[in-house]
DNA sequence: AATACATATGAACAATTGTTCATATGAAAG
DNA sequence: CTTTCATATGAACAATTGTTCATATGTATT
């Protein structure tokens, strides 16, 4: 570093958050950031569905949508509740459809 | 499908988006999905900075955080505007901020 | 108990990804 | 026009990821 950004660099040190917060974000995102999950999540915005029934929608085999159903659980991104055999999987809070929709408005510039 | 979710399958497919629009939204947040690039994106949100300055700041080599911008340039994450031999890069729009802080909210539940 | 159905899990594979190293481009100054 | 500095690019490697197949739970019904 030969010019003078010493000064800009020191204080935009001091706004950053921790390491630990930043890479719970980029976790968080990397949980939107694949196909099957977001079609998973946006289908769940709309209604709680069984898992049987999103694997219908999406016309994929069940285990590979328990499979994304697990990580977006581990991921606190939806919840689930079971009624007799069946286990239905809604959003866990307002905010996973928040960013969703933030996402859609930047994506349709 | 024995059971009678059909008529739900039915109407959530009618609110499904189309998948290019999916497609998309996943690969927007496939690009928010990383340490690095979230590290780089956060920065930015402060301060406009050069690829050297965001090396030093990430304590990373140059070549990294050149690959890192180019891909949030391809996903016009950032702009980038050329100074002499240096070139500054700054969050592309507000919609990036605003995903940024809403993820930081989610996790800070 | 035995069967059928819904969901979950484990292992394995192919595919994708981020970083590094080496090298190339671009721009100003001597 | 050669040197120096800032940035960019290409190829290669290791690491991670999503799906599939096979199998295991768990729950109700007969």
């Amino acid at each position: 570093m030969s010019h003078n950004h010493e000064a800009i660099i020191k204080w935009v040190e001091t706004q950053m958050p921790k390491e630990e917060s930043l890479y719970d974000l980029a976790e968080l995102f990397r949980i939107f950031g694949d196909t099957t999950r977001i079609r998973i999540l946006y289908a769940l915005s709309k209604n709680e569905l069984c898992v049987c029934a999103v694997a219908e929608l999406l016309n994929m085999q069940h285990s590979a949508i328990s499979h994304q159903l697990r990580v977006l659980k581990q991921a606190r991104l939806v919840n689930c509740r079971r009624e007799g055999k069946t286990v239905y999987y809604s959003l866990a809070d307002s905010h996973v459809g928040t960013i969703i929709s933030q996402g859609m408005e930047h994506i349709s510039e």
